[in-house]
DNA sequence: ATCCAGGACTCAA
DNA sequence: TTGAGTCATGGA
């Protein structure tokens, strides 16, 4: 039965049209859908489906954020037929906003700031859109190793078509990207087709089997204790280097104190924001983000949405 | 053709 | 641990 919906609280300050303002930065995205002050996207009703529990349904959901007081969250055509489903879609969307985040920090240490004050004032309330799938998270930034944004979304958008399971609604298709088990068979050459490079492609495949067997998971990331300890298991495995760890870290395991210092696009927008006629040098960045300790995923993110 | 893009790997010091 | 050289691919 559609239109069933609920409402999920947030943390002050939060700006929903601050993070649509972020997602909607590309028109080729395929996991969701911008429409004006709404998002709409299909969503898995349970994270982590390599720990075991059957086949997860999915469900597509719209969500709005009238006053930023409370997400409106609407189920467009099925809605869960369990509590425990129901508690799936909400941790998912909790996740992907950050909503539990406690900003007060972060805008203690930018306010002031001469270099991130500008930027907090102006994107007040953006939260680090999340990717809280491991799998998708870890696909998405192997795919933008060193290849121009748009080209990354082309290669997102291939693996989820191929791959990936899909509605349809009001004539638009709603894709979600595939779980590990749709890869963790592939052939090389099938990506590679895709174009992906070898490397990606062995890597991709490479994760996939890890998360298949239940070598490598969200949970199981976490639970090794620390964030240091989760890039060290990511970076053993063939084609996830710093830079990937640290996106992981940022973006999937909520880490505030990530830090992907490799990241071109980080160089470019401190290079702009700095006014600077080179990018700046890894010793220089360390230096700038110094005062930002334990917040630098949120300065690495504010930095990347100033370039658009 | 040449350079750049939200890097990773290898190998040497 | 850090730095140069190499690899890889599409797009401008």
């Amino acid at each position: 039965m559609p239109g069933s919906s609920f409402e999920l609280a947030v943390r002050q300050p939060f700006s929903f049209a601050r993070c649509l303002e972020y997602m909607a930065r590309s028109p080729l995205e395929s996991l969701y859908e911008v429409r004006g002050s709404s998002v709409i996207r299909l969503v898995r009703a349970a994270q982590e489906p390599e720990q075991g529990y059957g086949p997860v349904r999915s469900y597509l959901v719209e969500i709005t954020c009238p006053d930023d007081e409370a997400l409106y969250v609407r189920f467009l055509q099925d809605e869960p037929g369990s509590g425990q489903e129901l508690e799936g879609v909400k941790r998912y969307i909790r996740e992907w906003f950050d909503l539990d985040r406690d900003m007060k920090h972060w805008h203690q240490l930018s306010s002031g700031d001469p270099v991130m004050g500008k930027l907090a004032a102006e994107f007040y309330g953006l939260r680090i859109i999340g990717i809280p799938d491991l799998y998708e998270a870890l696909c998405w930034a192997i795919a933008g190793q060193q290849v121009n944004l748009p080209f990354a979304y082309k290669l997102k958008a291939r693996l989820a078509e191929t791959y990936g399971e899909s509605v349809s609604w009001e004539g638009c298709d709603y894709r979600r990207f595939p779980d590990p088990s749709a890869l963790a068979e592939a052939d090389i050459a099938e990506l590679q087709s895709l174009q992906f490079t070898r490397a990606k492609s062995a890597a991709i495949i490479e994760t996939a089997a890890l998360m298949t067997r239940g070598e490598l998971s969200r949970a199981g990331l976490l639970a090794l204790g620390d964030f240091a300890a989760a890039e060290k298991a990511l970076v053993g495995i063939r084609g996830i280097g710093p830079w990937t760890a640290n996106y992981v870290r940022m973006r999937c395991l909520r880490d505030p104190g990530a830090f992907p210092i490799g990241d071109v696009g980080l160089q470019n927008a401190v290079r702009a924001q700095l006014g600077m006629d080179r990018k700046p040098t890894t010793a220089e960045l360390k230096d700038l983000f110094a005062p930002w300790s334990g917040w630098e995923a949120y300065a690495t993110f504010y930095l990347w949405h100033s370039l658009y």
